[in-house]
This record gives structure tokens, C-alpha cells and sequence, in this order.
DNA sequence: GGGGTGTCTGGAAGCGCTTCCATGCCGCGT
DNA sequence: ACGCGGCATGGAAGCGCTTCCAGACACCCC
């Protein structure tokens, strides 16, 4: 690699490729050959074609490159990039994946669904990216077919498909882990703090967990209480009042299992609030594991969060291989980080 | 805007606009113009094309679009992305600042100095991006040469440049804000923990808060205490081992002023983990108002973080519409928010 | 010495779009 | 009736690159 001139030259318009030809005086194709490193190049003529490209500060043109190659050396990624801390460490994760490929990130938020219909509009033709990754949230069908009909792969991650890869955690298993390990404090009064069900795009992980939650439950065999199980946004502020709702009942819960730790917070603000002492009088259980988690010695179901990320990225890189992938959903491991938001059960 | 069918046809490659032409019957101009909601269409035309389009489930290809126009559309936004919560932060007011707009948003992180080259590489030429965004660093001057040779605007963000326009807030009356609080709260042995100097491109945020620090000392009579500032990296780790040492010294400091809530946090471990009580033993000022600072209850000097992002994403359409636009840094006001981390000396 | 066999090179087509320009047509005014 | 302005339309060039293809040449071996 040549060392680029500092300052680059004062002309007008950038350089292009029959620039530097006239200048190096050979052809076109060749000017095309020593920049992409193709052999049978003469060692003079290449010297030339090197001199000139860097008189000129010449860097080819991508989009012209694009056209020509019908590739464009991105991959797109759709995340639903406000709603949660979770998504920005699995894109963490996704970036770290594609550090050393030679493919590019294009980002796209897709909190309204106008925003998300308009993301997987542009990607349907092929042209915006070469692979697709879709966080947290499962493409509609429609464009999925698009997808496949302009060959570019795409996949999955934090949400399921049958058809395309995935990588997800088996939300189920955690939010019955999580309720369970609950129980065997000695919990019996445990409550959910949840978001609402999902639509057809979004992520299904919260009623997963519920699911989980409900399944640990019956498997104690306790019955399911009809007040405790509360749904609201992905947002601290909301599940904050939400849980206090939940404390300032008759018949409080002694435990709450929130299906994030970002709502988890929110209940933990609800019970320093209202004076409620955790864990002697409150424990408290996410999930996730954010870094927050962390430092506020929160007890949560930890996901890998930066590696579901990077995985994404891998498969996604050998699709792009042109390595044949297995359609097949990948699991990754759940784990129980106990802190201090959980203790026995004490009266 | 016509409802697009459900399913595209099953045709193998996507369609062009010389195969809308030739289903319609007409030529590619036409189409092209009425894609582009031209005038001069006759009406019957136009529906046939628009009929034509549907049925194909045609769309155009942004690459040929591009190349054509000499337009990409996209806005690159350069970003430190691991580093800091607070680019996080930054990059949703970007986000959001774009979102009216039709362009879209490619994500450079740029963490290692070679991603960073590459990054200034690819929009040096122009034809990846029609704007540029660059958080919390400053590009190299070479490259900012290019991007203005091709013409394509830039803005800083969180970086302060001479001759381009900046979104900054006043860091060095921020580290001097939070310093003097700490002295009127009665402290005098005030400790630092910020990063280390900035290299070429990176931040230099914290060094201007160092500087506040300093000058708040320096304004009270107070002289700087050799071993009390600390440099590290932007990291809750670091700092958290900077801060143990910090606590361990014959003389401990009775306040630490973090150049960041990221680092803040990192000091509230320490003292946790050295069972020093926050803050009837110890007061601690951190710099962001990263969310997390507000669920721990963290003293901190407000930066308008989310508003930085959306600002500058506002200047740079602004530009991008080729409005006039003043080469001028904008600051943004900062606010000292009292929480729980602050109190009086006691000993 | 002639016909391979290679290496090196340039021309030109093509990627899918925009847009200038020329053409054909209509209706209007005189 | 005829000419002219203006609307509607298609052809073709051009955006900057890759790459197929063919030509030019050198070299080698029989």
C-alpha cells in the first residue's frame, strides 16, 4: 500500500479513470487492472499507472463500481435503534463482525413503521447492500421474497424465522430460569413487567419470557395471578410506574421479573420511590444483562448480546462467501448473573 | 402513493426501466419522468406506465440513479462508536434529525485509526456520501481538504474546527462548573479522572474539562495536587482502578470529578467496592447526563447529547440545500444537574 | 522459419439511470 | 389554410467503472 500524498491536488473535479489513463498514457482496462491488483501487467506499465494515480489523488469511483459490478460492498442493518440499549450492543457487536471484511455499514432506524416500510423497500431492490441484517424485528414477508428474488441474503438476529438464519437466545428457557430461580428463594407473590404484544414486526423476546415466566409458574403450581402481569413499552419510565402500581397493590408481589433490564431499572426507581427496600423487601430480576445491569447490581438473565451481533455478522459474511449456509436458527446460551437485586423471601 | 402488491413477481432478475418501458410501450424517458413525478406526461401515459411499474414490481436502482445524478443520498456519519455512551446518544439525535429527510444514514465506526483512514478514504471521493457528520472527533486535515475539493459539506459534532461548522458545547466552563460546585460544597481536595490527551483526531473533550477543573482550582487559590489528575481511557474499568488508586493515597480526595458519567460510573464502583459511602464520604461529579447517570442517582453537568446529534444532522440539510450556511460553531448550553453523588465535606 | 502458446494491452460494450435534444403532433391565430 | 409555439415523446449520450474480446508482440519448439 502507497503512501497517499497529504495534501491532495487543488484540481476541480475528482479524478476518474481515463484521467489517469491520459495521464500514465495507457488504456483504460489497464488503469482498471493495476487498481484492482490483477496480474499481467507489465512492471513498468504498472509503475506508470501507480505514479499517475497518485499525481492525480485518484480513488475510484464506488458507485461507478457499483453499477458495473452489481455489488455495493454494504450491509444494511434494521434496528429498531431507540427503543433499546440491548439493540445498540448487538450492533456493537455487528460492527465489531464486520471490522475486517471489506463491507461497509448502512444503518437504518426503523422506529415507525413508515421508516421500517421505507428501510426494507430500498434494500428489495438489491441495490443498497449486498446482505441484510435485521435486528430484533422479522421482516414482512412481501420484502423477505424480495429479498430472495434479488439474491441478497439476509439474517436474522433476536428474532425468529423459519426460513432464513438465525441467531436468537431461547427466551422461553430464560424467562423460565429467571422465574424459577424466583421461586426457589421462596418467592410466591412474583410479578411480570413486560411489553406489550408484539406486532407484526416487532420483537416477540418479551412474550417469549412471559411465556416462560407463566410456564415456570404452572410448573410450581401456583396459579396465575390475575393482576401481576403487566405490559408497557420498552422505556424505564413506563415499567417505573407500572411497578408501582403493581407495589401499591392490596397484595404486593415480593418479586418482580421484568422482560428487560431497562424496564427492570424502571422498577427498581419504582421501589426506591415508594421506600421499598431491595432485595430484603423486593427482588428484583431482568434481563439482558446492559451494562447498567452492572453497576446497579441488578440479578438478570444474561444474553450475549455484543456476540449475537458479531455472529449475525459472520453468517451473514459467509452467505456473502457464497459459502452454502444452513438455514437453520442458532441458539445462544442464557445465563443467570445473580447481584444484589435478589434475596429470600422474608415475610 | 400506490399500495405495492404483497407479493412481487416471481421474475428472476429485477426489473429495469428499459423492461417498464417496453411493457408500457413507451420510451425510457418517459418512465423515467414519471418516476420522477415529472410534468409533460399525458395522462393516459402515465397511467400505463404507473400500471406497468405495479405489475413488474418495479424499482429503481439507486446505484444507476446515483451515478447518474452524481447523488448518493446517504450521509455519512463517523462516529467513535464503542467508546462512549454518550456518542450513543448522539448518534439517535442524528437519527432523528435525518428522519424528515430523504436521506439516508451510512455508520462508520471508526475505532481503530486504520478504520478511521479507511472511513475518510471512502467519502474523500465524494460519491458515497453527500454530506458528512463527525462526532466527537476532528477529520484530518487532508481529508477535509478532499471533501471540500469535492464539494461535500461537513459537520462537527462534539469537535471543534476553524473552518467548519460545529455543534460543541463550552467543555472547559463544564470542568469548571462542576469543580466549583464541588469547592462551594466545601471540598478542597478534588481529584480528576478524565482520559488521556487526544491524539490527532480524537475528542478533545476531556482535556478542555481538565482544563475547567483547572481553572476552577486555579480561581479558588487552590493549588493542583500533582497525583489528583488521572488519565485513562474512556472506559468504566479504567477508571474504576484509577479511582481505587485515587481513594488509596495517604491523602484521598473527598470529591472526584469524572470527565465522563461513563468514567463517574466507574468511580462509584470503586468506592462501593471500598466501602467509602457516596456521598456523606465521598462526592462524585460525572459529565454527560448518560441515562444511566439518572437511575444511580449521578451529579452531573447536563449535555444536550441527543440535541447535539439532531442540530448538526439539521446544518448539514441545511448545507445540503445549499443554503448559506455560516462556518460557525454552535454551543449548546450546559446545566449542572444535582443528584445523589454530591454532598457537603464532612471530614 | 512457421505455427503455436503466452503475456500484455486497448477498444468497446454494458451496468441502469437522467436528461438534452430532436421529432412529431396538436391547436391556435391570422 | 398555413405556420408556429408548445406539449408529449423517444433516441442517444453520458455518469465512471469492469471485463470480454481481439490484436500485437515475443518467445519457444519442432
Amino acid at each position: 500500500m502507497e503512501a497517499l500524498p497529504d495534501t491532495p491536488p487543488k484540481s476541480g473535479q475528482p479524478a476518474t479513470i481515463a484521467g489517469v489513463a491520459a495521464r500514465a498514457g495507457v488504456g483504460l482496462a489497464t488503469v482498471s487492472r493495476v487498481v484492482n491488483g490483477h496480474p499481467n501487467v507489465a512492471g513498468p506499465t504498472r509503475e506508470r499507472v501507480l505514479a499517475a494515480i497518485l499525481e492525480l489523488d485518484y480513488r475510484p469511483s464506488s458507485v461507478a463500481r457499483n453499477l458495473s459490478l452489481r455489488r455495493t460492498f454494504v450491509i444494511g442493518v434494521v434496528v429498531p435503534f431507540f427503543t433499546s440499549d440491548s439493540a445498540v450492543e448487538r450492533v456493537r457487536g455487528i460492527v465489531a463482525g464486520l471490522e475486517a471484511s471489506p463491507y461497509d455499514l448502512a444503518l437504518f432506524d426503523v422506529e415507525s413503521p413508515d421508516r421500517r416500510r421505507r428501510a426494507f423497500d430500498m434494500f428489495g431492490r438489491g441495490d443498497r447492500a449486498d446482505g441484510l441484517l435485521a435486528v430484533s424485528l422479522v421482516p414482512p414477508d412481501a420484502e423477505l421474497a424480495r429479498l430472495e428474488a434479488a439474491q441478497i441474503p439476509c439474517v436474522l438476529v433476536d428474532a425468529p424465522h423459519p426460513s432464513l438464519p438465525c441467531v436468537v437466545s431461547d427466551d422461553v428457557a430464560g424467562g423460565e430460569v429467571a422465574t424459577r430461580y424466583l421461586l426457589d428463594l421462596g418467592h410466591r407473590r412474583i410479578a411480570f413487567v413486560g411489553d406489550k404484544p408484539p406486532d407484526r414486526f416487532r420483537f416477540r423476546s418479551s412474550r417469549d419470557r412471559t411465556e416462560g415466566y407463566l410456564r415456570a409458574l404452572a410448573r410450581a403450581g401456583l396459579e396465575r395471578q390475575p393482576g401481576y402481569v403487566r405490559q408497557g413499552t420498552q422505556s424505564r419510565h413506563v415499567a417505573r410506574s407500572i411497578a408501582e402500581e403493581l407495589l401499591r397493590l392490596p397484595e404486593p408481589p415480593t418479586a418482580i421479573f421484568a422482560a428487560s433490564d431497562t424496564q427492570a431499572l424502571g422498577v427498581l426507581e419504582a421501589a426506591r420511590d415508594l421506600g421499598i427496600r431491595v432485595p430484603d423487601e423486593l427482588s428484583v430480576v431482568g434481563f439482558d444483562d446492559i451494562e447498567a445491569a452492572s453497576y446497579v447490581g441488578l440479578t438478570t438473565v444474561r444474553q450475549p448480546l455484543f456476540e449475537s451481533g458479531r455472529r449475525g455478522a459472520e453468517l451473514l459474511l459467509q452467505a456473502l462467501a457464497g459459502e452454502p449456509f444452513a438455514v437453520r436458527t442458532e441458539t445462544l446460551p442464557l445465563e443467570l448473573v445473580v447481584r444484589r437485586s435478589t434475596g429470600p423471601r422474608k415475610r
